[in-house]
DNA sequence: CAATCTAGTTTTAATTTAAAACCAGATGAA
DNA sequence: TTCATCTGGTTTTAAATTAAAACTAGATTG
């Protein structure tokens, strides 16, 4: 899996496609940023936790700064290149609520904090707001 | 990483957040349907190819059906629920665009076959079609 | 019918992941 | 201020996964 590849899914897979990495993405959204937590939360092991944080901050998704706590310990920040994972981790949830679950099987899902409202679908669109079926998209290569 | 995760990113990435199946599954958006030719596309080691493709289908993101040429050999379409992947690769191709080139940088972009025009970029929205924000959303445990 | 192609499987080696022990510095409690 | 504990790791070793290559059976081609 070399460096450089021309595509961008696989460009954006060689950065966070592994097992770990989306999930901790989805706990820094979730406002989980102390190394702790994120190892209790997702009951990995500490090395691989470790090295998965360095590898995220190298790629410019997560950004180290002091605790807000006050205390002399760092925390784990989304920065604006992560924050921009937020319609790849939400188009996963959906994709998860519509298609993993049983029938009438309980799960979370997504609200609009203000008022409490779903979220709305996510849906590939044209430039002019139709829905586009993936028969009706194509790659053009090198632009 | 025990099955029946409560949470659906968590269970989507169960079933498709490993390093090959992402890009298996953007290659059968692409119409690349053959073992042979996904082995050749991806540059993937066939037995893990074998592997993935078994665990694609045995958790209903692909079907085998008879090859479309007429030969005797099979190929690997998306079924209706890999079908519902396609928010995912393109919301994962977008974050790639914008994020993982560098300006200037050419790269592939997704486009209506119709038009030629770009697809529209995915943005969570609320219920009544504003933007969400991250800082605006939050996961409603156990509906 | 012989050569080649397709879609794998098997075997073995290399890499990655996991678990557990270990450690240094920060914190908190007496 | 000192001792015990907490935090955020690293190191070591074992287990599991991935990769590369050789191999195979059935389909196709000439």
């Amino acid at each position: 899996m070399t460096q450089h590849q021309p595509c961008p899914v696989a460009r954006a897979l060689d950065a966070i496609g592994d097992r770990w990495s989306l999930l901790i993405v989805r706990d820094a959204f979730d406002g989980v940023q102390r190394f702790g937590d994120l190892q209790r939360n997702l009951g990995m092991a500490r090395n691989i936790l470790s090295d998965r944080l360095r590898k995220l901050v190298d790629a410019g998704v997560l950004q180290t700064q002091p605790a807000s706590d006050g205390s002399a310990y760092q925390e784990y920040a989304l920065t604006a290149k992560g924050l921009g994972l937020f319609p790849v981790v939400v188009a996963l949830r959906q994709w998860g609520e519509d298609q993993l679950f049983a029938p009438g099987e309980a799960h979370s899902s997504l609200v609009e904090k203000a008022s409490g409202q779903p979220v709305a679908r996510m849906q590939p669109q044209t430039a002019d707001g139709q829905v586009l079926a993936p028969s009706a998209a194509m790659v053009r290569k090198l632009g």
